[in-house]
DNA sequence: AAGCTTAAAATTGTCGACAATCGGAAAGGC
DNA sequence: GCCTTTCCGATTGTCGACAATTTTAAGCTT
């Protein structure tokens, strides 16, 4: 049994712990991607080429093809026949449906939340705010914004919805693709707060504020992205 | 350019309209298993064995693994990894979290709708209303469901957020397998009753009325189905 | 020089064969 | 007689090569 060729990943130590294939590659795939659509390195409209992911990156190109698809169907892509898979470019309008869907959806979960959460999930929503404001002081502003949607998504998955938890999460997904924030530092500021106010209406079992202070967040956010989208439509 | 093997698809009129093929084939694949399931063909717990699918039906096992993957991320099929896909079986807990994304999601439209509905809009709801009672009337059980779902569904289209509108044909799809709602007759006549109030509701410009009636009904439906799901759990 | 036609390069889509994996059935041991 | 182990059939997962399509670029005509 042992051999010439040595089913290669398991034996070779130079050989990278993941594998190219399998429901983990197209897993990895989308990661890779989501992550660089979050850190700007892909812009609306930048053509993903299946041969440049396969290669330069970490799957087969079939498990590309499943991991653009899927990132298609989250609507992170947009994938034309024959013409492959594109970063999307979002309308005014489709910002205003996303940040709508997310006013409802989080807005139902904080009020289902004020009523029913534990010590535990204060703790978590505490932790995660806690560190958002380190973040922020320290001028980590890349930190800090994913700490916020962090505490979005928490917020979500605390309220045990998992339908809606998912859906919203689609939504936090592509805020990236919404707008750069270029005034990132107040806005992350305005989240600091208005995170911080949440979480004492959620102490106070007050739903209706903590969906209020909710609202008002996501309209100042979709403001924002409304105002760099309009400026430079290109 | 006459030739022996002469392209088939293209030129035998006894061939099929559609190719085996392409992102048709897939939408075909996805298409017909939701048929299938909505007309209890396919039950929860049904295996989907891909050789089958592309065999009996329309087109080659890509397709049909494409199309797998995306009932998998609707959330219609289950896909173990090397066991394939089965029918997804829904715990009490998933129903109750289903039908409450309904409520928000749907009540969040009908809010909207009320105040921003045209005659067009007006004629489309009653027509299918219409429809929807004639075939109640008639006995036709399984379209009167259909149209049932269909004017939920029109009720978030006209309302206009497509991303909201996604997510609730998403949960709509999946309500054949919550149950059969064996009272159906029964529960067809309050689905009609509901939505001609919800109707009248909203030509009164009265969104919390229309999205109490709504709430009431999507909660009866709920009831219907947890005590079929705790009556027969096998 | 501008515009159209045609060829070639790059990219996606498709197919069949093979490898890996799982479930169950048969054989063997206690 | 029951449990464990081994093997086999069935099914999914993977890969490379090829076909179809689109885009790019050059060449030719006007």
């Amino acid at each position: 049994m042992d051999q010439i060729v040595p089913r290669t990943a398991d034996v070779l130590p130079s050989a990278p712990e993941w594998r190219k294939s399998g429901p983990e590659a197209e897993e990895r795939v989308v990661r890779l991607i989501t992550e660089a659509i979050q850190q700007n390195r892909l812009q609306p409209g930048d053509r993903l080429v299946e041969r440049e992911l396969s290669d330069g990156a970490v799957a087969n190109r079939q498990a590309v093809r499943q991991g653009l698809a899927r990132l298609a169907q989250a609507g992170l892509v947009v994938l034309t026949p024959n013409r492959g898979a594109t970063v999307v470019q979002y309308s005014p309008e489709t910002i205003r449906q996303i940040m709508q869907a997310r006013i409802v959806n989080e807005g139902a979960a904080l009020r289902d939340l004020a009523e029913t959460m534990d010590d535990a999930g204060r703790d978590r929503l505490v932790d995660i705010l806690r560190r958002e404001a380190a973040a922020y002081d320290d001028g980590r502003v890349t930190e800090a914004r994913h700490l916020s949607r962090a505490f979005h998504a928490t917020v979500m998955e605390l309220a045990g919805n998992e339908m809606m938890t998912r859906f919203v999460n689609e939504l936090i997904a592509c805020q990236p693709l919404l707008g750069n924030s270029r005034t990132g530092k107040q806005s992350s500021f305005s989240g600091v707060i208005a995170h911080t106010r949440t979480v004492a209406a959620l102490l106070r079992k007050d739903g209706a504020e903590a969906e209020a202070i909710n609202t008002q967040l996501l309209l100042a956010l979709e403001r924002e992205f409304l105002r760099e989208a309009t400026a430079e439509p290109g």
